[in-house]
DNA sequence: TTGTTATATCGTAATATTGCAATATAATAA
DNA sequence: TTATTATATTGCAATATTACGATATAACAA
């Protein structure tokens, strides 16, 4: 197949599925560390900072704001690129829930 | 294309984006959700609880313990698995470090 | 208007993932 | 020994992802 069975899953196992496969790439993960590095969201150089060619880099930018990890603002011929803490702050929760509910286990 | 250029990326960022990806679908989701309810770790019901086949949750089984995600030890004819701990707690404190430096930007 | 710059989209080839039937393995039970 | 039960591996088809050249779009500058 390949097609994975979403349909069967619940909403909030195919939300966190979706974010993390967002976050699965390390192109990916270097575009969040690069947003972290510099001060102002004001940045249209990330293409530069990745060994990866202009389009590839688009690409990975869609992907990370489809499953609302990155806000993206045009600024005159730039796009202001930064991260959103409403998403970041749910993957978190998400991993305290379950150091609460392993604390309460045996193993 | 299709293979990604990981040589071009830290060791961390590929660390990070391999536990992402073995966390990247709902079936290992809802592994992980499953192992959180049961009390012990001695199960050997994960099959039955998933839509999916017994090869195939063996398939997924197998990309959560390379990511070391869940341990996995024989107790006779089943197979113990429970959830690591450490990895868990990496992945929280990533997430925290993210959150820190969120705060001392503007956006 | 024409250029320039920044980003997005299209098309496509290479590779990876998903799912399962068939089969294998490994431990215990009879 | 021969079942039985639980999990793993193999092989393969369907689909998804990754990467990039070519091209399109959109905003501003001259």
């Amino acid at each position: 197949m390949g097609a994975s069975k979403s349909d069967f899953f619940s909403v909030e196992q195919n939300e966190m599925a979706t974010l993390f496969k967002a976050l699965s790439h390390p192109a990916r993960i270097a575009i969040v560390d690069y947003l972290l590095t510099v001060d102002t969201c004001i940045c249209g150089d990330i293409v530069e900072v990745l060994p990866l060619a202009q389009p590839t880099v688009s690409q990975h930018l869609k992907e990370l704001k489809n499953a609302n990890i990155i806000q993206g603002t045009i600024e005159g011929t730039a796009i202001c690129y930064c991260l959103n803490p409403d998403t970041i702050d749910k993957i978190e929760q998400h991993f305290g829930v379950i150091r609460q509910k392993l604390k309460n286990k045996c193993c």
